[in-house]
DNA sequence: GTTTCTGCAAAGCCTTTGCATATCG
DNA sequence: CGATATGCAAAGGCTTTGCAGAAAC
């Protein structure tokens, strides 16, 4: 999905909810989907206002409640219970990694563990809507560590 | 493991970290294990109160740290950010299926899950040493949600 | 022109912490 | 007895909310 397609589903989830195109709400979506990374109510406010744009982070976190609502992004809670967020429109599925050591954030994916909780929800009688799968890893240093 | 040698360790715990037996503590630790819910520290506050016990929340968190510490219970934050806490020595190791409509808390195991989720921590160089997998679920209705 | 937004500051909520008193070993 | 724990209340940190002025359609 090109970026001109992107943009046009968030300009689609804002007429759903019938509200209106702000240069804020610009701003913060398109904020976070030209990064890569996994960032706090924070650090997008830091980044935006480094960018010079007026924001306040009330604003941000009520723009990020909509865009989570409409699946253009992803919350994640990681551990400390502080909100991190991601672009999820136009990304393939993936879950994540923290190394506990260093706190950097790994991507993977993987289609049979997929199958496999799908499986296991169903077989109880439910369906997935959402799921969350963070392992919090450990650099393998030696043999020893195997 | 029975509630003798699961006692056991607890005390084992407080002299590895060289602090004191003091019925709070003892209250606390007995009340989550003879419980199989999840719950926030409000509840087992609660909880202690209802059996006369007298206890503040303030060394409710503290001696959880210290429990969460040795491996005795787990702690876990779903969604909304706030702490839940569960038994964990003597109980099987098992994942979390949570129903969206009402609350539920399903637990799930699948060896396989676990192995392929560890292969993957290995392909990157890394070993797990504590996964988060929570499935959110809504129950099948009928064969369209299937 | 209205209706909806924004920013500010205050309030909320869970959790942590400082301190004087009480308790364990 | 000395060291550690407890309870209280206050402080912390992230997030939400009420409200008056500002902006979108």
């Amino acid at each position: 999905m090109d970026k001109q397609h992107i943009y046009k589903k968030f300009e689609d989830a804002l007429k759903a909810e019938k509200i209106k195109l702000t240069p804020q709400r610009q701003a913060i979506f398109t904020n976070i989907m030209d990064s890569d990374e996994h960032r706090e109510c924070d650090d997008i406010y830091n980044s935006l206002v480094q960018d010079d744009i007026t924001v306040s982070k009330a604003t941000i976190y009520r723009t990020l409640d909509i865009l989570v609502k409409y699946d253009l992004i992803r919350k994640l809670v990681i551990g400390d219970g502080k909100a991190k967020y991601e672009p999820k429109i136009g990304k393939p599925h993936h879950d994540h990694m923290i190394c506990i050591e260093t706190g950097k954030i790994i991507e993977f994916d993987n289609d049979e563990i997929e199958r496999l909780q799908e499986e296991e929800a169903k077989k109880r009688g439910y369906k997935i809507i959402k799921h969350v799968h963070q392992l919090f890893v450990k650099p393998i240093k030696d043999a020893k560590d195997i």
